[in-house]
Formats: structure tokens, C-alpha cells, sequence
DNA sequence: TGTATCGGATACATTCATGTATCGAATGGA
DNA sequence: TCCATTCGATACATGAATGTATCCGATACA
């Protein structure tokens, strides 16, 4: 890290140039991959210069945890209030709704996430961290499922209330991975839904 | 292409070569990643020099391409035989499991085609290769399915026969991105098999 | 077995990316 | 406003990877 134990005065140029790096690297990783990028062209595309980025960052690694750690807190939160966003209980199909509207967003977004994943696949440590984001977003979709236990019932074949968590998750990859390489958003997402209404229902509710 | 319009002689020395220089870029892709590997690493592994490299093909990308194709061409003739394996219907849940073990049964293999997901994501050309891969594995489930009608009942949500098998190859992805993060084959296996069981048969019939 | 062709090794030039050391300008506290 | 400190730019040294040109040994065919 290029953070000190010994507490530094820290300048407010500072943060918004980690900031613009952050995003600039996003476009750049976004367009090329992971992969074929160099710290140049993050700084070229961010306006700076290699002397900045190594102010900030000790690797091009880094910078990549640190890229992805910043977007998936963020799409974390915005599931997380999709679920949350009815009353205590009811409506999966609609919350199916929003919450897929949030995860097929950005192709930007899917494509930096995928390459992160390649990465963290040879990594352990980063595996790790990846593992508990994903572990994270299984626990609020299990909440969310288990407030509306009563209303619908989960089909018996997927066990117990994780074990629904963990196949919406798969769905989810799934879908994104075909995405990829259709470009097809729409389509996408309405299959996801689609997806996810036959997990998650009895198939006695459905309207599809 | 490495290859002229001229008909040329071709030695045996040469096909062998090129064997080599593939067997040894997928062990050096799966262990380092795509993104990560210079020419003359794959050299190496394979106990050739660059010139041996640059006589066989144009470019890493090249490589890659063919190597895709060659073992992606493997699987799928794998996994037909699986499917057609038993009579002529009959017995969903025996295909599930035994096409199961096939598509997870290499994890080098799945880092590689990751790879090459990505890669392809961001190359419109190969991504069409790649979706056509795609759309014949799909195309042999819906006749295996096709195949299997009136024994057991797919559930409606899914709609026809092929949104199903649509629906079949997004689990194979989702269990795969799993797989690459926590490791567990077995567990991923068992998995998968569930989802796909929860996903083509009826609930009725089920005995897990 | 002789010979024309092919395949792969070697050596070289070149470009590209990295990391570091140093300097001047910007910043925030006094 | 002044000054100590931090931030980022610049210049440089170095190593790595690429592509090409050339040469020699291997191979196929008569």
C-alpha cells in the first residue's frame, strides 16, 4: 500500500487525483482489459503523469483492487436499497424487477468485474476478498427472501433459503456471461428476470 | 494466418511442433493468465525457440484463437456423446449427471475459456466464433431435450425447448464463475446438478 | 542417396514499459 | 503572508518483449 503507518498530512489534490485516476483507470480497463493496459495510458487518459500515479499506487494491481473494491461497494448499495425498497415484506417479482434493472446497468461495469474475476481466479488473497463481497450480496438477497417466505414459496428442489440465494447469484453470472458477448442489454435483462421468476416462484404465480 | 494460398509442402516436424507449442500454451495460459504470458514463455515450456514461434503463427492472438478452437471443439464433441449416450429418450436426470461430469471436470480448462471470454468480449470477431461455439452446444441440448418430451415435463416459465436450453448453458456459467473462485469442484458438481434438476424437471419427479 | 525445400535456431535492432531519483510548484497551517 | 511539507512532473537508467533477417540442420521426394 502506499499508505503510511505514521499519520501524513493529507492534501485534498491528493484524494482527486487518486479520484480521477480511479475513474480514468475504469474507462481504460473497461476498453482494453485488464490485461493491456499500462500505468501510461491510465495516466495519459487520467491527465497526469507516471510520477503521480506512483505517488498514489505502488502497482498496476493495486490500483485494480483498489478500482474494483470502489465499484462494487457502490453496486452493493444500490442492490441492497432495490431490496429494500418495499415494505417489510411481499412482491418478489417486483423486486426481481429492480434488482436486475441495477445488475445489468453498465456492460462497462460487467466487463471490469469479469476481468477482475480471471484475476482473482490465480490470486488466493484476492479470491478472498472477491468471495466475501459476493458473500455479502448472497446475504442480503437471502434476507430479502426469507422476509417474504409466507407470501411465496421457493420450489423445494433449490433446499433451503441459501441454497435459493446462491442459484440467483448463479443466474445473475450467467446471464452476464452471455451478455458479454451479445451486447444485448434488453434482452438480457428480460431473460434474467425470467430466470429468476422460475427459481424463485412456485410457477403457480407466475404471469410470464 | 500462417498459412499461404500456394499449397506447400508440409512436414510432420511441423505438425508436431505446432502441437507442442499449443499443449504447452494451455498450461501456461491456465497457470498464468492470458494477459500475463509473453511469447517466449510459451517457448519455452515447449522447449522451442521464438523462431519455431514466429514460423507457426502471426501473433500471441493467434495462438490463443487456435487453441480455443482445438480444445472447445473437444468438449463439445464430449458432451454430445454424453447426451446421446443412452436410447433414443428417456432419463433426464442420468444425461444431467453424466454431462455434468464432463463440463467440470478440468478447472485449467475453465480458467482458459474465462480467458478467452473475455478476450472475446472486447473483439467482435471472435466473439462471433465464440457465440456460435455456443449456439451449437445449445442446439444439442434442445434435441436432447426435444428428444426427452413426454417422459418428463419442463417446467412453463422457461417457455419452449430452446429458452430451456439457453437457460442450461447460464447455470454451466454461473456454477463456473463459482468454481474458479472457491475451488470446489465436488461441491460445484453437486450444485450444478441441482440447478439444472430444479430447472428441467417438474419439481414432481424429483429426488434430491 | 542426392538435392531442393522447409523448419527452427540464433543474433540483432528496436520499441515499449517500468521504476527511481530529483526538482519545482502547489498546498495548508502558523 | 510565510514556510514546511507534500504532490506530481521530468529525466534517466534499465530490462523485457517484439519482430526480422539470416543461417544451418532436418525432411521429403526423385
Amino acid at each position: 500500500m502506499a499508505v503510511e503507518s505514521t499519520t501524513k498530512r493529507v492534501t485534498r489534490r491528493r484524494v482527486r487525483t487518486r479520484a480521477n485516476l480511479l475513474d480514468a483507470a475504469f474507462a481504460v480497463f473497461a476498453a482494453k482489459g485488464f490485461g493491456r493496459v499500462s500505468i501510461e495510458e491510465v495516466c495519459e487518459a487520467a491527465g497526469y503523469s507516471r510520477g503521480a500515479f506512483y505517488s498514489n499506487f505502488d502497482s498496476l494491481d493495486e490500483l485494480f483492487f483498489a478500482l474494483y473494491q470502489q465499484r462494487a461497494d457502490l453496486i452493493a448499495e444500490q442492490v441492497s436499497g432495490a431490496l429494500a425498497l418495499d415494505g417489510p415484506d411481499l412482491d418478489v417479482p417486483a423486486a426481481v424487477d429492480r434488482v436486475t434493472d441495477v445488475l445489468l446497468l453498465d456492460r462497462d461495469w460487467l466487463l471490469v468485474k469479469t476481468d477482475f474475476l480471471v484475476h482473482a481466479a490465480r490470486e488466493p488473497a484476492v479470491a478472498q476478498t472477491l468471495l466475501e463481497h459476493r458473500a455479502r450480496l448472497r446475504g442480503a438477497i437471502a434476507d430479502r427472501l426469507a422476509r417474504a417466505r409466507g407470501h411465496t414459496a421457493l420450489p423445494a428442489v433449490l433446499g433451503d433459503i441459501d441454497g435459493a440465494a446462491h442459484a440467483v447469484v448463479a443466474a445473475y453470472d450467467g446471464v452476464t456471461t452471455q451478455l458479454l458477448l451479445d451486447k444485448d442489454v434488453e434482452h438480457a435483462r428480460a431473460w434474467l428476470k425470467q430466470i429468476l421468476t422460475a427459481l424463485l416462484t412456485d410457477g403457480s404465480d407466475t404471469t410470464v
